[in-house]
DNA sequence: AAGTCGGGGCC
DNA sequence: GGCCCAGACTT
C-alpha cells in the first residue's frame, strides 16, 4: 500500500522540532527567508541540527543579510564558521552570496541554485521546495534511510542512493505532498530524526508504519545497507607556539586553501605524513629554527573523516628584539581559540596544561555552548 | 565511482 | 573504539 503523505503531514503539525530556521509559532504565516533557509541547508551538510542550531544564531546576528554576508571579507567569514568543520563550505557560502546579491536574488528553480558553489543537488531541492514551494523532494541520508525502510531495498549506499531518491521524488504523486512541499520535504527530515533513527527506530510511534516493509519484517534497524569502508590511516604532525611575553600574544598564520582547514588560521607547523617527525626533522618547519624549541608533554589526538592525526606540539618565547615575518599574525591565546579549528584548539588546550601560553586566559570559544 | 573534505554525539 | 549526520566537489 502507498505511504500516505498526508497523514505524515498531519504526524508532522502534531510533532514537528521546533527549529530557529523555522517560521516561529507565533509568527504568523510569513513568507519563509530564502537567506535564512539556504544558510540553514549548508550548516546542515553532513552536522546535526542541535550542532547547528546556537551556531544558525550567532551566525545570524554577524551577518543579518545576504547583502551583510556578501559585504564581509572572507577571513571574517571563515573565523565566524570555526569549529564547524568542512571549512570549503565557508567559502563557497561566501562566494555564493556575492553572486546572489549581485544578481539580486536566489534563482527559485533547484537548476538555477544548483549552479552555484556551494549548492549540490541536495541543497538545491530544499531550497526550492522549504522557501519557494517547488515540487520536488531533497534526498538526504534521513530521506534515504526513510525510503530503504519504507520499501525494504537491500542494496546497498551508496549504490543504491538513485533509486531512493526515485521513490522518494514519487511521493510527490500525491496531492497533498504537492501542495506542501516544504513542510513534506521537513516531514520526512524529522520522520527521520526523531522516529525513523538509525539506531533503535520507534516503529510504533511511526505514522507510516501500516505500510512500511521493512518494519512488517522486522528488519528496519538493519536498512539500509551500506558498503563496507575502508580503515583509517594514522598520520602525525607537529606545530609550534611562539609566544610574544611583551604582548601576550601568539603566532599563528593562515593554512592554504584546498587541503585540510583550508583558508583557516593555525599554529604553525610541520605537514602532516604516516611517520612521526623527530625533533631535527620538526624543527626545520619553526617558524625561528634556531629559538630553544621545548616539546611540550602529551600530545593531541583528532579524528577526521577519513584519517587520524596526532599532533606533537613545540613551545618557544619571542626574544626581544627579534624580527618579524610578513603574514605573521599575532593574536591574544583566547582571540585565537575562537578562531581557529578544533584540532588547533586543542593544541591551545594542551599548552596551557603545560603553562606554555604568554598570558593566563584559558583559550575557549566564547560562544560554543 | 572513488577520494577528499570536520566535528560532535552516540553507543 | 566505530558509526552517524538536512553533502559538495574533484578526478
Amino acid at each position: 500500500m502507498t505511504p500516505s503523505a498526508a497523514a505524515l503531514l498531519r504526524w508532522y503539525d502534531r510533532h514537528r522540532r521546533d527549529l530557529p530556521w523555522r517560521i516561529p509559532p507565533g509568527q504568523g504565516a510569513g513568507a519563509p527567508d530564502p537567506y535564512r533557509i539556504w544558510l540553514s541547508e549548508v550548516m546542515l551538510q553532513q552536522t546535526t541540527a542541535a550542532a547547528v542550531a546556537p551556531r544558525f544564531r550567532r551566525f545570524l546576528e554577524r551577518f543579518p543579510s545576504l547583502e551583510a554576508l556578501a559585504a564581509a571579507p572572507e577571513s571574517a567569514v571563515l573565523e565566524e564558521w570555526a569549529g564547524l568543520g568542512y571549512y570549503a563550505r565557508a567559502r563557497n557560502l561566501h562566494a555564493c552570496a556575492r553572486r546572489v546579491a549581485a544578481a539580486g536574488g536566489f534563482p527559485r528553480d533547484p537548476a538555477g541554485l544548483r549552479a552555484l558553489p556551494g549548492i549540490g543537488a541536495y541543497t538545491a531541492a530544499a531550497v526550492a521546495a522549504i522557501a519557494f514551494g517547488a515540487p520536488v523532494v531533497p534526498v538526504d541520508a534521513n530521506v534515504e534511510r526513510v525510503m530503504a525502510r519504507l520499501f525494504a531495498v537491500a542494496a546497498p549506499l551508496p549504490g543504491a542512493r538513485p533509486r531512493l531518491a526515485a521513490l522518494a521524488q514519487g511521493l510527490l504523486a500525491q496531492a497533498a505532498a504537492r501542495a506542501r512541499p516544504g513542510d513534506f520535504a521537513q516531514a520526512l527530515f524529522d520522520l527521520g530524526a526523531t522516529v525513523c533513527t538509525p539506531r533503535r527506530p520507534a516503529c510504533g510511534a511511526c505514522p507510516w508504519r501500516e505500510g512500511c516493509a521493512a518494519a512488517a519484517r522486522g528488519e528496519a534497524e538493519a536498512l539500509p545497507r551500506r558498503a563496507e569502508r575502508r580503515a583509517r590511516p594514522h598520520r602525525h604532525g607537529a606545530h609550534f607556539l611562539l609566544g610574544d611575553p611583551a604582548s601576550g600574544r601568539i603566532l599563528l598564520r593562515r593554512r592554504p586553501p584546498g587541503g585540510p582547514l583550508g583558508g583557516m588560521l593555525e599554529l604553525p607547523g610541520t605537514p602532516w605524513r604516516d611517520a612521526p617527525w623527530s625533533r631535527d626533522e620538526a624543527l626545520a618547519h619553526a617558524p625561528l629554527p634556531g629559538l630553544p624549541w621545548r616539546l611540550l608533554p602529551g600530545s593531541v589526538r583528532h579524528g577526521f573523516t577519513h584519517f587520524t592525526l596526532e599532533l606533537a606540539l613545540y613551545a618557544a618565547t619571542l626574544p626581544a628584539g627579534a624580527g618579524t615575518e610578513a603574514g605573521w599574525d599575532w593574536r591574544s591565546p583566547a582571540a585565537a581559540a575562537a578562531v581557529v579549528p578544533t584540532a588547533m584548539r586543542r593544541l591551545l588546550a594542551l599548552a596551557a596544561r603545560g603553562a606554555a601560553l604568554p598570558s593566563q586566559a584559558a583559550p575557549q570559544r566564547p560562544d560554543a555552548a
